[in-house]
DNA sequence: TATATTATTTGACTTAAGTCAAATACAGCC
DNA sequence: GGCTGTATTTGACTTAAGTCAAATAATATA
C-alpha cells in the first residue's frame, strides 16, 4: 500500500491510544454494534448517509450506478471505516450504495451523535480531522493509480498490495473497482 | 460545477463570515502576501509543502512527473487554495510541483503557524475541517469524472463548468489535466 | 519586420481495452 | 449425483485513444 497511508494509519492508531478515558467512553456510548446479513444494503442511494460503519467482521462494498451498471468504488474489510463521504460530510442524499457482501458486523456511529461528542471532547475533533486527511490521501492515491497505470498494472498492484481482495470478492466487483471490464480482467488474469 | 461543491463552498463562506474578530486577526497575523513571477516554482518535488497559498491574482498549476512527462493535477485561479495535499497533511516530501503560470500574488500561511493558531482559536479548527472536507469532495468528484466519462465528455464538461481554463491555460496542461494526449485534445476541439 | 521558439494541428498507423456472443466452470440445492 | 443459476473464460470483432512524425500557426525576440 501507499507508504504515506501506512504511516498515517499508524499515526491515527497512536493518536487513538492517547485519547483520554472520557473521550473513549463518549465514543463507546454512541457506538451501536449491528449486524447486516449478506446481500443487504447498509446504505441506499437517495438516503442521507447518517452513519459511519466500522467493520468488525465481514466484507462490504460501496458502489454507484452508471448507465444501469454497478460501479464499485471501494471494498471494505475488517477495521475499515465505511461511509459515503460526500453524503456524510454534507448530510445530503447519497449517490452510493453500501452493500454487505458477506454477513457483516459493524460498529455504527450516528452522525449527530458524533458531532455532539466532538463538541464535548475536543480530542475527537482531532481524530475526525485525521480520519478526513486519511481519506483525502487515500482518494488522491487511488486517482493517481487510475490515471497513471494501465489495467494490467492496476491489477498487479492490487495483487501485491491487497491479495485478500482477490480471494474473497467476485471478479465482477474487482473489475469495476479497477475500472476495467470483466472480460479484460479475466484475460489479464489468464496471461501468465 | 458539482452542485455539492457549490453548496459546500457557500457554507464555508458563511462560516468564515461568523468567525470572531480574534480568529480573523490571528489569521491575518500569520498571513504573508507574496508574489511569484511567471514560470517560477512555488513548491518543488522533494520539498515538504509547508505553506498554503491562497491565490489573490494569477494562475498556477500543480503537477507531477510520470515517465519524464509533466502531468497536471490541478489548475488554480483567484481565490483558490493551492497546496500539495499529501505533503501538507503529513509534512512529508512532496511528489508535486506548484508552478506559477502567470505572475502570481498569494496569501501565504505557514503550516506551523496555522497549527498554532488552531490551538488558540477553535473556530479555525472547524474551518480547517471544512476545507478538508471540501477537498475530499473535490477529489472524489474529479475521480468520478475520470472514471465515468470519455475524453470528449470530460472536455465538454470542462468547457461548460470552467470555460476560463481553456482561455487562459496552454492546451498541453489542459490535456494532461484531463488525462488525454495533446493530439487527442486537439482533435476533440476541431470536431464541431 | 524577419527569425527563432513554442504551441497547436493534421496525418498515418498502432494498441489497449471494450463489446457482444457463446462456451465452460462452479456452487448451491433438491 | 444431477440440475439450475451464477461466475468466469474464450473468441471474434470494434473502437477510443495513443504514438510518432511532420506541417502549420502563433508568439516572442533580435
Amino acid at each position: 500500500m501507499n507508504p504515506d497511508l501506512v504511516l498515517y494509519d499508524s499515526r491515527i492508531q497512536q493518536y487513538v491510544a492517547t485519547l483520554d478515558i472520557a473521550a473513549l467512553e463518549a465514543l463507546e456510548s454512541i457506538t451501536e454494534t449491528k449486524t447486516y446479513p449478506k446481500g443487504s444494503l447498509m446504505l441506499k442511494a437517495g438516503q442521507i448517509c447518517r452513519n459511519s460503519f466500522e467493520l468488525v467482521s465481514g466484507i462490504a462494498r460501496k458502489y454507484h450506478l452508471h448507465n444501469g451498471a454497478e460501479i464499485t468504488n471501494e471494498i471494505y474489510f475488517e477495521h475499515d471505516l465505511a461511509l459515503s463521504f460526500g453524503s456524510y460530510a454534507l448530510q445530503r442524499p447519497s449517490e452510493e450504495y453500501i452493500e454487505a457482501l458477506t454477513d457483516v458486523t459493524a460498529r455504527v456511529i450516528h452522525y449527530d451523535s458524533f458531532q455532539k461528542a466532538k463538541e464535548e471532547h475536543p480530542m475527537l475533533r482531532q481524530l475526525d480531522l485525521m480520519l478526513l486527511e486519511y481519506y483525502g490521501i487515500w482518494v488522491e492515491d487511488r486517482m493517481n493509480q487510475m490515471r497513471r497505470y494501465s489495467a494490467t498494472e492496476r491489477y498487479k498492484q492490487l495483487l501485491e498490495h491487497t491479495p485478500h481482495i482477490i480471494k474473497s470478492v467476485p471478479l465482477t466487483y474487482i473489475a469495476s473497482y479497477l475500472g476495467i471490464s470483466l472480460e479484460t480482467l479475466s484475460r489479464i488474469r489468464s496471461r501468465r
